[in-house]
RNA sequence: GUGUUCGUAGCUCAGCUGGAUAGAGCAACGGCCUUCUAAGCCGUGGGUCGGGGGUUCGAAUCCCUUCGAGCACGCCA
């Protein structure tokens, strides 16, 4: 269905043509002043040069053929040109009903779903999570759903990091402590085990124990730096134990990822392109793109409107060995051939703008993609800690992402605890932890995609506990209060079907319902412009709404029945509403807090 | 050096496709729980939107300039 922006702006437009003025500048948009009006139009104003009229008299004009509107209660025409709106009730209602009547709240579903294919997580396997991993997967997540929800067919991919040195250092490690394994045995013929020869928990200690002893000794790192080679070119023994490190890795990262609400569709890694990456430099030469530079293989991708300085895009090596922008072509390729996805979404830390710069450039240039495929990229910024540098922990180490989850809960259960002994009952145990893993996932996931994902952001421990103000536990406050109404108005025999919204009898009331129109407009821009943090805002907003209405309105014990059945269906479009849009965010409300 | 992002209240941030008195939250101060969850609500104080110039009827927003900070700039990922 139409937003209402734009449905309210048609009449505008009819009431200026009416006048003799343009339609077009009877654009309305929200009032920027709402102890004056609810909406505001500026278009006399952008048209008194145009006809050489005062402003003020253009928008006298226009509010006299409104003056019977259906849609607008009040308009007035203030200095130095402003119309100032108030819709009707009426109207309002009306538009309510047919937004909960439609689906999603009448968003309207694009004419042509694009595939899309976002690629966000990146963890590398055999590493613990840690803090730097927690952004792209959050953003990631409620991009991929706000797309999905937008109508798109998207498909999340987690992109393992399992072919780097880190693969080489473990096996190493290994080499060194279990010399006598089948892999690291040359002339071995056989089948390799099915069982892999260390354990999740193994695989986490001797990774930081060999990336230690790589920095002091020379020689070990070059072994680790061999064994990577061999790794990559696929010598059997190698290649059958890397597959292990990363079967092994899986599902404790699947583990971790499901602790966070966030759901892969493919879990592909860099390795699964591997025999791609041959015949596609083969291509690339062929093509006469990719040339010899200083002993590499390079693409150049400059072009002629660059204003600045653009670095060839290295494809190998000069020892002829990929990196990173050969795994992310080769994977470009993979998706295109399997997939055919229309645009390619990767989430990643804003300092890597340039490197898909030159990925995107070269993958245009040489056709791994079509012309019309829609590359983006969202760089997001660092999560800093208090002192505004990179987060740490207390001791200055890298904080591992369960830790982090974990102090949070643990400081959510004590705040529970805390609120029962007040409110003079026992919190069950059981409820207590499942509630705060819950309200500590949206204290973390809301803190951060309230942010523009492209800032740096302070992730402040004591902030995040504290739980006050526009934070996500204030929005589950919200509808757990909200549930608990419904919950009292069904005991007292209520019923939450056939109950119909009625036209807004106070201000707080008709704050509340303009609120709620504006929600498909808002997943709309969202999914537009990829921007989480607006929905994010629209929430709070809402939950504002939705408390100064709280306050001064007496619900279950209002006698006019009628009036409060419409208030209950008020409440329930509002919990609808914001749970979908948590939903959107990546986490979900608690029955109680 | 080149490029890029940014600079808004004591702190953390919105607002940036130009509009009226620049908004939230935290912190400070003052009110509101025998009444639907006080993780809430209401109120007070707090600003030369880094500085300067320009375009415009009108600039935090657009342009130029300057100061300051972050980040990236061929063989890591």
């Amino acid at each position: 269905m139409q937003k209402l922006l734009d449905l309210i702006s048609e009449e505008m437009k009819k009431a200026f043509a009416a006048a003799g003025y343009d339609g077009e500048l009877g654009k309305v948009t929200l009032s920027n002043r709402p102890d004056l009006c609810e909406y505001q139009c500026n278009g006399a104003m952008a048209g008194a040069k145009q006809y050489h009229k005062a402003p003020l008299m253009i928008a006298q004009e226009v509010a006299k053929k409104l003056a019977d509107s259906e849609v607008f209660g009040e308009v007035s025409a203030v200095a130095p040109g402003f119309l100032n709106l108030k819709l009707k009730e009426s109207f309002v209602k009306a538009y309510l009903d047919e937004m909960r009547k439609s689906e999603k709240f009448g968003l309207t579903m694009p004419v042509n779903p694009k595939k899309i294919i976002i690629d966000y997580g990146g963890p590398n396997v055999a590493k613990p999570l840690h803090v730097g991993h927690l952004r792209s997967a959050i953003i990631g997540e409620s991009v991929k759903r706000i797309c999905r929800y937008a109508g798109h067919e998207v498909i999340g991919d987690i992109h393992l990091g399992d072919w780097g040195l880190q693969m080489g250092l473990i096996m190493t490690e290994l080499k060194k402590r279990q010399p006598e394994l089948v892999y690291f045995d040359d002339s071995y013929e056989g089948e390799y085990p099915q069982e892999a020869p260390f354990t999740i928990g193994e695989l986490e200690e001797i990774y930081p124990a060999a990336s230690a002893k790589s920095k002091e000794d020379e020689g070990y790192k070059a072994e680790a730096m061999e064994a990577t080679f061999k790794f990559q070119n696929g010598v059997r023994g190698y290649w059958a134990l890397g597959k292990q490190i990363i079967r092994v890795s899986i599902p404790d990262l699947k583990k971790n990822y499901a602790n966070l609400n966030v759901e892969f569709d493919l879990w592909k890694g860099e390795s699964d392109v591997r025999d791609l990456i041959p015949p596609m430099v083969e291509a690339m030469k062929q093509g006469g793109f990719a040339y010899e530079s200083e002993g590499a293989l390079v693409v150049d991708v400059k072009e002629e409107t660059d204003t600045k300085e653009m670095p060839p895009c290295m494809i190998l090596k000069s020892d002829g060995a990929s990196l990173y922008n050969t795994t992310d072509l080769a994977t470009i390729k993979d998706r295109m051939e399997q997939y055919h996805p229309d645009q390619l979404i990767y989430l990643a830390d804003k300092r890597q703008e340039l490197h898909f710069e030159q990925v995107f450039r070269c993958a245009k240039k040489t056709g791994l993609v079509n012309t019309d495929t829609e590359l983006t990229y969202i760089g997001f910024g660092t999560m800093n800690g208090k002192d505004g540098k990179p987060f740490k922990t207390r001791d200055g180490g890298v904080m591992r992402l369960e830790n982090l989850i974990r102090e949070i809960n643990e400081e959510m259960i004590r705040k529970i605890h805390e609120n029962a002994e007040e409110k003079g009952y026992q919190a069950d145990e059981t409820q207590a932890e499942e509630t705060a893993r819950i309200v500590g996932l949206a204290a973390i996931k809301y803190g951060d995609l309230s942010n523009q994902a492209a800032k740096d952001y302070i992730f402040d421990m004591d902030r995040f506990t504290s739980f006050e103000g526009d934070t996500g536990p204030y929005i589950l406050y919200t509808i757990v209060r909200i549930k608990s109404i419904l919950a009292k108005y069904e005991e007292q025999g209520g019923k939450l079907t056939d109950i119909v919204i009625r036209e807004a009898t106070s201000v707080s009331e008709k704050s509340l319902m303009l609120e709620l129109t504006k929600c498909n407009a808002v997943v709309e821009a969202a999914c537009e412009e990829t921007a989480p943090h607006k929905i994010c805002a629209y929430i709070y907003d809402l939950a504002n709404a939705f408390n100064h209405f709280y306050h001064e309105t007496k619900i279950l014990t209002e006698e006019d029945t009628q009036k409060k059945a419409g208030w209950i269906a008020l409440l329930a479009m509002t919990k609808d509403v914001l749970e979908t849009c948590i939903d959107l965010l990546g986490f979900s409300a608690p029955e109680r807090m």
